[in-house]
This record gives structure tokens, C-alpha cells and sequence, in this order.
DNA sequence: AGCAAGATGCTTTTT
DNA sequence: GCATCTTGCT
């Protein structure tokens, strides 16, 4: 097909594999697109590209993972001058979207609920007590992820039952099936569901998958490395017929494995699809030359994974940043003041933001902020429908418009205080079920229930009466019926009457909530109650990052993907944190960490600062941190460590040289055992300069104390605890002399308690800790 | 019924 | 360190 003018402009600044990716017609296409290489830029474009060579947009379908990632893709295709009509949404959306119309195959009632993590979580509690299964036995958490994991693999709870070969697994697949159970009498799904139940539908029903097929002839999934079964499944089904199939993503940022998604997924597509065209987007327009060989090195250890050579055109650029501090608040600290002496050199705050493995390392650094007065946002946790006056108020709309929702009714039936307590409640319930009727229901004849009393009955009446009235607001515009519902609930007044801080702020939450409410019904005119519930409940705060809010941007490295800073802290490089700890036992995955810390490193464009802390706050305790493994993995050579060494603190067992310690794991132990403290010092700083990889930062060198103590800890025999026992002492590089007061092995590594002088008892990690055992008479 | 102190447990998280 | 749940008191 010949360019026209608009079509040489849609391809006009593109490389040659992008313009391969957005000019391919028919058939699977698989992107492989390195960060920074212009995925993004290469979707938009080729869904365009298809629209202009006379696809209609309607027969477009992009599925993204995010609600902003969508809504970025919308607004850049529509730039592009595509007509609107194009499907553009996350899978789960999709999924309310599909099941809207097919619900009834999966055995769901219009205005059906979507219950959250938290929602579901009650109902495996309810689901374990049905089953007599104990809390202390089994976390009803641990069973909700497994159950999930269950779903994304499409297995049913008799499915489950059968597959179960030992008593855990057909605990978990008991209370599964009391869970679906639950779910289906309140008429809800869980998010998973949203997934599962499509994809079945879709396996199922020929008909309907090929009438799919006839309406979306193009299908374009991204991050395709995060799908998880169910996901894949309805991707597959959704182009079986035609084939055309455009996946994009990248393996090595493939961060999700521990909540269901399959890397397989994406390293399997080409026998998946065996005509498939590859495309491998390589060229990197982020970052600089430094701050991608860092993160190539580092990623290349990793063995799942399609090999790719990034590179940029790009200069080398500033080398990147080893910084070592003796503490975490030192960290903080120093990372506030080198944001501020930037900010003086035409940086703004948003170019800057700081990434952390774990949401309680923020704390510290909030901290650091605030004192230099610096703005900064953080992209997590207490989100806005997460808040309690949100979600009571909510409890009451779903309840409205679900009556068998009875995670929503149990929110409210006390909320504001209105007697109804805990007893009352709990006959309530019982009765329920011994009669097989719906909560609601027997609140409305709660004279039947045995043991209430006349003014239990009475309260259970009225609230009963309450609800039945606000049925009338479902008749009036969405915003209207939350005003209403707010004013009839008595939740405002209890709001109002709240004197203490925050109330106000609870007041103007609500207000937020009929806010929404307003903007969703101008969007959405015919839109239901239902319908807005279920739009809510598929907000996250991964959607409110904003990334030129003018303030510096705090976050998890999960939270990262898909974000890029001109400068990037990175903090907390150490063994545990990142990689987590969680990671490092024997069914951990270190790849994945290690695709994390990629993730991080690559979101960089300019500048890059690593960090790390010898000691940090853990729960609330000081923690020693040996270092990460992937500093020394991605150590090209060029890194400019610095050590920020703080006596400031608390006394080290070492000794003090203007105010530094000597770090002796940064050196190997012949040459640090040479050297006086004063030259150690003064190497350290030659390290500093050092960039030319010269050896002198010999990429284990950092290690070098920790292979030692590795070493002393096998004792010359291969079992670690052996050599080990209670009574040992023990030499640690910055506490002392200690005293082994127990040891406890397990997951490849073994933990010690040991008691030093001045610094009190301490769990370390025998294989890691910077520890050498005292001989008799030495010492 | 309602509150407050105390115990427990938990810390990755697109939807 | 913090949030959530439990227990015990009034």
C-alpha cells in the first residue's frame, strides 16, 4: 500500500524494527522492546497505521494492564487523529466490560459486585469457619493468594480437590469451594474472576468467541511478559480465528511472577505462534551510556530471558553512584541535600525520584525531605478509595444496588452506630443461614430470629426500613444517590460531629466521592449504579502517579515500571531488601529481583545514585545490611563509590579516624590487613576516583568480607551450624566481640543470635554477616 | 454496647 | 513501626 502524506508522518521518525513492528499487517507480531526503545511510541503507531491503511477503529482491541496506561494509549491515539471507537482497556476491565454482556453464562446477576483483596479476604475467613478450618493452622491470607494463584491457572475448586495430594491442599481446596460458594450467593466476583470466568466463557463457547473475533480483527496486548494464564487464554482466544495477535513487552521486566503472571507467557511465543514476526526494539532513547551498561551487565546474569543487546546513541554521560552510609537516616539524609544542591542547577523536583524495594523505607526518607523542606509525593498505600469514609459510604451504594452483598451489608449495619452490635449480629447471621435466607432478609423479620430481643428486633427493623427507602435514590443521577445516601446513612453527621483531627478531611472526602461521581455520570450517561461500582473498583493508585506534580516522587520499584526520571535514587542495595529476603529462601526467585532492580536502574535517563546502609531501621530496630550482590553484578567498572562513614551515631568497635571507620569489607583481607586505618581511609576515597576500572575496585572487592566470613562460617566443613554452637565467640567487623547465644538453620542460610558488648543481642545471618570466630587464646 | 489497652503479626502488589 | 484484632473492663 502506497504512503500517503499522514502515513510518511506516522512512520517518518521511527528506526527500522519499529517501522517493521507498526507496518505489519496480518498475522502474530511479537515486540521484544527493551526499555526506552519507544514501545509505546510503536503501539500507538501501528494501531494508526492499521486505522489509516483501513482498519476500522472499532475493530481494534489494546488491552493494557493499568487504567493509565490505558488512558495514556487512548489520548495518544486519538492525537494521532484515529477516530474514537477503538477498545482501549486493562484485561480486568475488559473483563466487567465482557461479562456485563455474557455474565449470565458464568452464572453472575446484573449489578454483581467486585469484591477487592480486602472484601475477599473476609470471605475466605467466612469460608475457612464453614470448612473448621483454623486461623493458626492456615493464614486465611496465604489460602486468598493461593486460591488466586488457582483461578489465574483456571482451576475450579473440584479440579483443585482432585489435583490435592496431601492435606493442605485439600484444606485450601475445601475452603475454595466454600469461598466460590459464598461469592456466588452475594453475587460477586473477585478480581480474579474478572479473568477467569471470561476465559472460560470463552474456551467454552465457540459461538461467542468467533462472534469476538468477527468484531475485534486486531488485537494488541502490552506487557505481555506480566500476563498470567487466564490472561493469556483470553488474549489467545480473542485472535484464534484470525491470528492477528500484537504482543509487546519485555521479559527482563517481567516483575509479577509472584502474583500469578507467566514469564513463559511471552519466552514461549514464538512456539505459541509459529509464523510469528519478531520484532526487538534494542535501541535505547532514555538513558545514558553508563546508566544502560550498568543495567545490561546486570541483567544479562539472569538465565530466563531472550538476549538482547541494548544500546543508545546516546554519550556515556555522568558515570553512576556507589553511595555507602553507616545508617539509613544517613542515606536520607545525604540524598535530600544532593536534591536540593540540584535543584539550584536548573533541575526542578520532578526531575527526581527516589525507588525503594520495600513502602517501609519511605518513612526515612519522607522524613529527610520534610526537614529540608523539599515537596515529594508518594506513589502508594493509603489511597483514596482505600479510606474508610470512602468505603462505608460505598458499602451502602453496593448494598443498594447487590442486596446479596453481605461483605458491603456487614460494613454498615453498625456504621454509623446505631445498636446493632456484635450479638445481634451474630444471631442475625445465624438465623440466616439456618433459614437459607439473605441477611437482608431476615433484618427485615427479625421477630423470627431466636434470642433477639424487642429492642434488638427493633433496631434490625428500622435499619431494615433505612435501606428499603434509600432504594429510592437509585432512580435519581449517580452523584444525586451518593449525596443522598450520605445525608440519609447519618454517615455526613457522624462525619461532622467528629471533632477530632481529620474530620474534616473525612468531610471532604465524601465531597471527593460525589466529585467523581458527577465526572463519571457526564462521561458515562447511561450508566448504572453498578456500573460505577465496578468502575471504582478497578481504580488503583498506580493511576494517581503523576509524574509533573512538581514534587520530587517517591516509590516502590514495582510502582516504577513505565515511569523514567531524569535522576534516580535508588536506595537501600542490600542483601534482603533487594534482593528481598523473601526472594533469597529456596523457592525464591533472585531473577526476578534482579529484573527488579533492572527495572529501577532503566527508568533513569541522566542520572543514576545507587545506594546502601550498613545498619538500618528494620520494624523499628537497627538492623546490620550487608551489601546487595547487585552492586558487584552491575559494577562495569566505572561506578564512583563514595563512603558517607558517620560516627556520629553510636560507637563501632572499630577505630576512628577523622571521623571515619575503615570499611574493611571493602577490601580484600590480605590488603586490609596490611593497611593502617588512616590509609584505608584515604583508598577509599582513591576508589572514589578510580573510574577507569583500573582493578583497584576490583568487582569483588566489596565482597571480599563477605566471602571471609562465608568461609569461616563453613569452618572448613560443609555444615554451617556445626562449627557454630551456642558459647562461640565471635569477632563482627563493626560490634565486636560477641557471643553465639543460638544458632538456627534453615533455607540455605543459618541465623545466629549473638550478644555483643554495648550493642545487645542481634540476629545475623552467619553465610553474610561480617563475622570471623575468635580461636582460643587469639584475641 | 462501646471503648481502650494489650497482643499479635506483618511488612513486594498492575487489578 | 504500624495496623488490625482480641480481650477485658465499664
Amino acid at each position: 500500500m502506497p504512503l500517503n502524506n499522514s502515513n510518511a508522518a506516522i512512520l517518518s521518525d521511527l528506526n527500522e524494527p519499529q517501522k517493521q513492528a507498526v507496518t505489519h499487517r496480518d498475522g502474530a507480531l511479537l515486540v521484544v522492546a527493551g526499555p526506552g526503545s519507544g514501545k509505546t511510541r510503536v503501539i500507538t503507531r501501528r494501531a494508526a497505521y492499521l486505522v489509516q491503511t483501513g482498519v476500522p477503529a472499532r475493530s481494534i482491541l489494546a488491552i493494557t494492564f493499568t487504567n493509565k496506561a490505558a488512558e495514556e494509549m487512548r489520548h495518544r491515539i486519538e492525537a494521532l487523529g484515529v477516530s474514537r471507537g477503538m477498545w482501549v482497556y486493562t484485561f480486568h476491565a475488559l473483563g466487567v466490560r465482557l461479562l456485563r454482556e455474557f455474565g449470565s453464562l458464568a452464572h453472575l446477576q446484573s449489578g454483581f459486585s467486585i469484591y477487592d483483596e480486602a472484601d475477599s479476604l473476609r470471605v475466605v475467613k467466612e469460608a475457612m469457619q464453614i470448612e473448621g478450618v483454623s486461623e493458626a493452622v492456615l493464614k486465611p491470607d496465604a489460602i486468598r493468594t493461593r486460591i488466586s494463584h488457582a483461578k489465574n491457572r483456571l482451576l475450579t475448586p473440584q479440579e483443585c480437590t482432585e489435583q490435592a495430594d496431601w492435606f493442605e491442599q485439600a484444606t485450601v481446596a475445601r475452603v475454595y469451594e466454600a469461598y466460590a460458594q459464598l461469592l456466588h450467593t452475594r453475587n460477586a466476583v473477585d478480581f480474579d474472576d474478572l479473568l477467569m470466568r471470561v476465559a472460560v466463557v470463552l474456551r467454552d463457547h465457540a459461538d461467542i468467541t468467533e462472534r469476538l473475533n468477527i468484531r475485534f480483527r486486531y488485537v494488541l496486548i502490552d506487557e505481555y511478559q506480566d500476563t498470567n494464564h487466564a490472561q493469556y487464554l483470553i488474549a489467545h482466544l480473542l485472535s484464534k480465528h484470525h491470528g492477528n495477535i500484537c504482543a509487546t513487552g519485555d521479559p527482563d521486566q517481567s516483575i509479577y511472577a509472584w502474583r500469578g503472571a507467566d514469564i513463559r507467557n511471552i519466552l514461549e511465543f514464538e512456539r505459541d505462534y509459529p509464523n510469528a514476526v519478531v520484532v526487538r526494539l534494542e535501541q535505547n532513547y532514555r538513558s545514558t551510556g553508563q546508566i544502560l551498561r550498568a543495567a545490561s551487565q546486570l541483567i544479562q546474569r539472569n538465565r530466563q530471558r531472550k538476549n538482547k543487546k541494548l544500546w543508545t546513541a546516546a554519550d556515556a554521560g555522568e558515570p553512576v553512584r556507589m553511595w555507602e552510609f553507616s545508617e539509613g537516616s544517613d542515606e536520607a539524609k545525604r540524598i535530600a541535600d544532593t536534591i536540593a544542591e540540584l535543584r539550584g542547577d536548573r533541575r526542578r523536583y520532578s526531575d527526581f525520584a527516589i525507588f525503594y524495594r520495600v513502602n517501609a523505607v519511605s518513612r526515612g526518607m519522607e522524613e529527610a525531605l520534610r526537614n529540608r523542606g523539599i515537596p515529594y509525593k508518594i506513589a502508594r498505600g493509603v489511597e483514596f478509595y482505600n479510606r474508610k469514609e470512602i468505603r462505608d459510604t460505598l458499602a451502602y451504594l453496593r448494598v443498594l444496588a447487590n442486596p446479596a452483598d453481605e461483605v458491603a451489608l456487614l460494613r454498615i449495619i453498625n456504621t454509623p452506630a446505631r445498636g446493632i452490635g456484635k450479638t445481634t449480629v451474630d444471631r442475625l447471621r445465624t438465623h440466616a443461614n439456618e433459614t437459607r435466607k439473605s441477611l437482608l432478609e431476615t433484618l427485615r423479620a427479625a421477630e423470627t430470629a431466636p434470642g433477639l430481643r424487642g429492642a434488638a428486633v427493633k433496631r434490625a427493623h428500622a435499619f431494615g426500613e433505612l435501606l428499603g427507602q434509600m432504594q429510592t435514590v437509585l432512580d435519581t443521577p449517580i452523584s444525586e444517590a451518593v449525596s443522598s445516601v450520605l445525608s440519609l446513612s447519618g454517615l455526613e453527621e457522624a462525619l461532622r460531629k467528629e471533632r477530632d483531627v481529620g474530620g474534616e478531611d473525612r468531610l471532604a472526602n465524601v465531597e471527593e466521592l460525589v466529585t467523581a461521581a458527577m465526572r463519571y455520570e457526564r462521561e458515562n450517561e447511561e450508566a448504572s449504579m453498578a456500573e460505577f461500582l465496578n468502575h471504582i473498583s478497578l481504580v488503583s493508585d498506580q493511576d494517581a502517579v503523576d509524574e509533573n506534580a512538581g514534587c520530587v516522587l517517591l516509590m516502590t520499584l514495582h510502582a516504577a515500571k513505565g515511569l523514567e526520571f531524569p535522576i534516580v535514587f535508588l536506595v537501600g542495595l542490600e542483601q534482603g531488601l533487594l534482593p528481598h529476603e523473601r526472594s533469597l529462601g529456596l523457592s525464591g526467585d533472585v531473577e526476578e529481583e534482579r529484573r527488579l532492580c533492572f527495572v529501577g536502574i532503566t527508568r533513569a535517563r541522566e542520572r543514576l545514585y545507587l545506594s546502601r546502609a550498613q545498619e538500618r531501621l528494620i520494624r523499628g530496630r537497627p538492623m546490620p545490611r550487608p551489601a546487595s550482590q547487585f552492586i558487584r553484578e552491575l559494577d562495569t567498572g566505572d561506578l564512583i563509590w563514595k563512603n558517607y562513614q558517620t560516627t556520629s551515631t553510636r560507637g563501632f568497635a572499630g577505630s576512628t579516624i577523622d571521623g571515619f571507620v575503615p570499611l574493611v569489607e571493602d577490601l580484600p583481607p590480605e590488603e586490609a590487613a596490611k593497611l593502617t586505618p588512616k590509609r584505608r581511609l584515604r583508598s577509599g576515597s582513591l576508589r572514589a576516583t578510580a573510574g577507569d576500572g583500573s582493578g583497584i575496585g576490583d568487582e569483588d572487592a566489596l565482597f571480599a568480607g563477605r566471602a571471609r566470613s562465608s568461609e569461616a562460617a563453613a569452618g572448613g566443613s560443609s555444615s554451617t551450624g556445626a562449627n557454630w554452637k551456642p558459647g562461640t565467640l565471635i569477632q563482627h567487623d563493626r560490634y565486636g566481640v560477641g557471643q553465639v547465644l543460638w544458632v538456627r538453620p534453615g533455607g540455605g542460610q543459618t541465623r545466629a543470635g549473638i550478644r555483643f558488648a554495648g550493642h545487645g543481642e542481634k540476629t545475623l545471618i552467619l553465610e553474610l554477616a561480617p563475622i570471623r570466630r575468635l580461636e582460643r587464646g587469639k584475641q
